[in-house]
DNA sequence: TACCTTTGCTAAAATGGTTAAGCGATAAAA
DNA sequence: TTTTATCGCTTAACCATTTTAGCAAAGGTA
């Protein structure tokens, strides 16, 4: 195939160059009969007018670059590629190009910066990101940002879209609460510093609607990593009596307790119930399948796509975009005859 | 941050273009002390060149393309986040970009090759896709490309890189008989035009090898649909006796497998063994955790790369790259006492 | 008839880099 | 001594588009 310029194809239709980008952009100030004739050579010789030369020139690169968390541990790294997908959707119909980098826990953001400084794209999307000095580089360097399924630490300057984890905690408390339950212990990271921080103010209002007051050794405050809810467990089993349900906020954390729980002897959800957030694919899969707060992972993608490219076309958007939950009832919840 | 040019740099530090041309690409036939004086305002300013220029100067992009098959069935999406994380690791490392298109079962290429044509990128990893128009059309667009977890249909031109099959299917069997297994089903399909094919040679020669014969009803032929494999298992027990042991030539399968029986109440693997091959995340939630022939994911990525990056380069490659597997035991699979 | 506006088109500048060709000055080889 | 090579640097062309400014012809108006 050969490589034709917009001047091969100005000299074919027998027109200048002006001419051809006129018909290639749909401009006006191009007759009928003449932008026929430029239609026809472009079809006939395939052409596509070179990118790079057209991103240039436009000062955009009509493209959006993901950045990607990734997890040392796979049960956190589940619906990235969702997330992806809804991206990817939204760019596709905008015509916009997407880009990807990995970050891990190092955080090292000069890569980045490099890129966003040499202009390949016109805005970044932040995925499971919360690391402050990404928002500072990025802010720095004027280029718009969203964040997506992550938490920006109180800050409100930093556009967001991610799951409405209160409501999602606050309906899911409610659901054991309707199922008889009135021991139900928090499991995830109760201090407002954390990501899924909210959760934490949708149990308490959940309980205090139902007049519950919770153990305080039912509440953790534990940290992301692999086995982390378990070995909270083993403690909680040495030292305390059982809730007779217990809230995690992901499924992460949900089965790993299950999976704990199970080795000490205690089955789920007789001896104890369980219900979280995240609808991750292992939920289904293990034994009992999870009840969790489900919510779809794509729009995740989609909204953060539009709100950025909202920021580029100076156009309203809301900071804070929340993707509402609605229930997975499966089998991990046990209603108490009362 | 101001927004400087390659002419500023040169203002400022008192050269041409051309010198901070050759700082940047490190270029002989600058002076040191020149080199010196330049790095310092580079370093000063933050400059960092345009990349579209650059691109459309040297006509490389320096990206290369990433296209996903997006399945429906989410179990079978499971690794390409992993294959994704390899593919941008060796990037990163030869300095390319990484842009991302996602297809479905439509097979649409058209945005695909508009990119092609556009110069966006070097070369295409076509991620788990075998249709042959995508072969056809970068082709005839004559753009590097390869394929990676893709079953090329016997098109020797099409350079792959792929999990070793053979040598996996050929090993879980293998297995299967160490543990005294002589009744060994083949679930997967068995015709040569399909995915993973090579798993039926495996499984062929391995009973072969052994002695074994295997009944024609135990050997399936099944599509890649969710619960396409139950529905098979469903159809055996109404018509024939059970294998002691089922080889499945994918986690997704065995799953599947696993549960229909487990509907039956039969005793996975008390009352039937399953091995497979890919080792999923789910794979080791479920009950009871599956043994299966495990590999290292982003390799394929990482390899995939490293062929387009010769293909590129001229440099010599290989037009099929197997990747090895592994045993992973878990707790599929039952030792019969003989 | 003279003047203004619109239409359809083009020449040329601009985008921000890379690179081939060339130019003094000095050093080495003939 | 003359020729040749090397060094450090610059000038200018080039990459493939978009866009501004302007021009000739046609049409409308006074």
């Amino acid at each position: 195939m050969a490589n034709f310029t917009i001047r091969d194809i100005a000299r074919i239709a027998g027109v200048s160059t002006t001419a051809v980008s006129f018909v290639l952009n749909n401009k006006p100030g191009v007759s009928e009969a003449t932008r026929q004739r430029v239609q026809e050579v472009i079809q006939r010789t395939g052409f596509t007018p070179n990118a790079h030369t057209r991103r240039l020139n436009l000062r955009r690169s009509f493209s959006f670059h993901v950045v990607l968390y990734w997890h040392d541990y796979d049960l956190f790294n589940q619906f990235a590629l969702e997330i992806m997908h809804g991206i990817f959707q939204s760019c596709k119909e905008l015509g916009y190009d997407v880009t990807i980098t990995f970050v891990d826990e190092t955080m090292d953001c000069t890569a980045l910066m490099e890129s966003v400084r040499s202009k390949t794209c016109d805005g970044v999307i932040l995925s499971q990101i919360e690391d402050s000095i990404f928002f500072a580089r990025l802010q720095q360097e004027e280029i718009p940002f969203v964040c997506v399924d992550s938490h920006v630490k109180e800050d409100p300057s930093v556009p967001i879209v991610e799951v409405d984890y209160y409501q999602a905690s606050y309906e899911a408390v409610k659901h054991l609460c309707r199922c008889g339950h009135k021991q139900i212990g928090f499991l995830g990271p109760a201090t407002p510093l954390e990501l899924r921080s909210a959760t934490f103010g949708g149990y308490t209002d959940a309980l205090r609607e139902e007049g519950l007051v919770c153990n305080p050794a039912w509440i953790s405050s534990i940290d992301f990593a692999a086995g982390a809810a378990g070995k909270y467990f083993d403690k909680l089993m040495d030292t305390s009596s059982l809730p007779t349900a217990f809230f995690c906020t992901g499924d992460a954390f949900a089965i790993d307790l299950v999976r704990s729980a199970q080795r000490h002897g205690i089955a789920i959800p007789d001896d104890l119930s369980v219900i979280s957030i995240d609808n991750i694919l292992v939920s289904q899969f293990i034994m009992p399948p999870l009840t969790t707060m489900t919510f779809n992972k794509e729009l995740l993608g989609r909204r953060a796509v539009e709100v950025l490219y909202s920021m580029l076309s100076a156009n309203e958007y809301e900071n804070v975009t929340l993707i509402p939950t609605t229930l997975c009832e499966r089998s991990s919840v046990k209603k108490l005859s009362y």
